[in-house]
DNA sequence: GCGACTCGTGAGAGCGCTCTCTCGAATGAT
DNA sequence: ATCATTCGAGAGAGCGCTCTCACGAGTCGC
């Protein structure tokens, strides 16, 4: 039985060739102990010669199993997708950790209104072994969802609501405190905040370390504007601020790319940074070593976020128990804007 | 709790429900006519009923078809990642599309040497049905492997020695050529520029735009710095290029991101942009809007190079010709920096 | 009214793999 | 020497799906 295969080698194929069985050859493709030395060092090399590389959907359709990863990015993320370094650095975190543990990484853009449906159908199709969520409205009702369809799933920042999956998250109130302590540290006195959306808990918590880190100082009031977090928003949120207490000497924005916009804002009307107004931005993207001035920010471990996130999807997946929460230290970056 | 239902519901759970045959409730499932309908409608009840998903790995088993386009980034991808909105923007577009078509994206994030063999074997697995590559290194040995594989490859960004499989690109010199042109016209004389790593192709036809565009002016001399497409290089190049020669009136950078590095070195030396040297960069990312003053760049349909990438290959997937290469326009978008 | 066609449907053969079960041979205990 | 034990290796049964083929029942022509 000398024939020359005529496609693609199959177990079958270089069974043959090495005169085993099927499940010998798959015995040592899988790495199982149990065949003799001489046996499995033929298999390998027929292996090789053949250039066989084992079908995933004969695999998975057995196992069960399909060795990849489905990271959904939804709607709001994927709109500051175009110019923010944080899902990319979330991406490259999680594709990182992945890889080395020889999965695949399928990503969802979640986004349209009709991609819910279409995601739901997917993980149902039991394509992915898990989910990784970069949620962000902490109204999203997927994680819930993916949940109650038996699917391993993590995500990217605590939920508005309580809980349900396990999570990744960064300490966004006290990082903004530390920021805050800064800022009277410097003297300032009055100070203003860029908040993010009230629907996202990123938004939240950053407003609330602002209010907190406020009562340090003893009858002063909160000067609060939103914005979407990003930049555009940030400029026109400084212009409203300026405008409702011109004498603000100091701003906190809930992101760097706000806080651009600030700065832009305020070089516009004269206001020297930080000398007039000191900023402090959050997130500490690449971005804000290049602002003029370079930026004080809150930093937070975007790369870090992206392999914890992988590295919970996969004991998950292992079916072994994680932690309900992770919560990743953030830190004050001192540059030159306050 | 999560309990495992008796088990997913499969073709034959759905048939038996219907009181049809697998194979019929295989048909409806996969939109054949030849289904009487009011048998169609009782399969297609019981579907929803039972909460039928087809399981994709068992179909592909038969079918060779996966349904899913791999899209890798390669090594000097994934560093200019974390900073650049191109990749991202890339794919958004690329996303959309197979969205639509109802594929998936797989992500391949090509970081380290090692990389490569995987790739190689994940593609030869057979798990993807094509490959995007967005590929920025000419001397790159994947495209022409990949092809050797017997898979189908679109590319982004022409290879740098001969094109073996089909790219999209973007008109890189003609556009720097406009840009050159617009200086000119402004009367500038004396115009360097920032250009790109020479191993990329996007590097090597702006540059040669430059040295094109530089002949309008009789007698004028080039004056290049490379950088590697990213902030801190432009700052440093820029710095070169006016110990070079301070009477420069004029730059043009590769990236935006390197334009904003050389304003920003502009601004610390005192100069006046557009006043005292007019700056002109490349991409139009969306940070090009919020410099100070704002760029003046060519503008690349970033996004439509993610789209047609997906078009290209979800054509070449389904067995139609395309064509060996797509270059898109570019345009000069005029701000304020020139 | 009978062969010749449609046309809708079911039976069944795999796709390539894993995994349990079984079996033969080699080893050890008695 | 005999019987129990261990261990490596093969046979074979599916995993859930698609697709070819065959078949029974209507439909039409003459």
């Amino acid at each position: 039985m000398n024939e020359t295969p005529a496609g693609r080698p199959t177990l079958e194929t270089v069974a043959r060739a090495a005169g085993a069985s099927r499940a010998t050859v798959s015995r040592v493709v899988n790495g199982s102990t149990t065949v003799r030395p001489d046996v499995a060092e033929s298999i390998r090399r027929a292996i090789v010669d053949l250039g066989y590389v084992p079908n995933p959907a004969a695999r998975s359709l057995v196992t069960q199993r399909t060795d990849s990863i489905a990271l959904i990015l939804p709607e709001s993320a994927t709109r500051v997708f175009s110019d923010d370094a944080f899902f990319p650095g979330v991406i490259r975190g999680v594709g990182e950790v992945l890889e080395k543990a020889d999965k695949q990484l399928v990503l969802l853009l979640a986004s349209t209104r009709s991609s819910h449906d279409r995601i739901l159908r997917y993980v149902h199709s039991r394509t992915v072994d898990g989910v990784v969520l970069a949620s962000m409205h902490g109204a999203d009702t997927l994680p819930e969802e993916l949940r109650a369809a038996g699917v391993p799933v993590v995500t990217s920042g605590r939920p508005l609501g309580e809980a349900t999956v396990p999570y990744i998250d960064v300490e966004h109130a006290s990082g903004v405190e530390a920021a805050m302590e800064h800022l009277v540290g410097l003297g300032r006195r009055r100070i203003a905040t860029i908040a993010g959306p009230r629907d996202m808990v990123a938004g939240r918590e950053r407003l609330a370390g602002y209010l907190t880190g406020l009562q340090a100082l003893p009858g002063a009031v909160s000067l609060v504007e939103e914005g979407d977090f990003m930049r555009q928003s940030g400029i026109d949120a400084m212009e409203r601020l300026l405008e409702r207490d011109p004498g603000i000497d100091a701003v906190f924005a809930a992101s760097d790319l706000m806080a651009d916009g600030a700065l832009r804002t305020l070089r516009r009307l004269g206001r020297r940074v930080p000398d007039d107004v000191a900023v402090i931005g959050f997130d500490d993207v690449e971005a804000a070593r290049f602002t003029d001035p370079p930026l004080t920010t809150v930093h937070q471990p975007i790369h870090e976020i992206g392999t914890r996130l992988a590295e919970q999807i996969l004991r998950l997946v292992a079916g072994e128990e994680v932690e309900a929460s992770i919560v990743l230290p953030t830190r004050l970056v001192i540059r030159e804007s306050a």
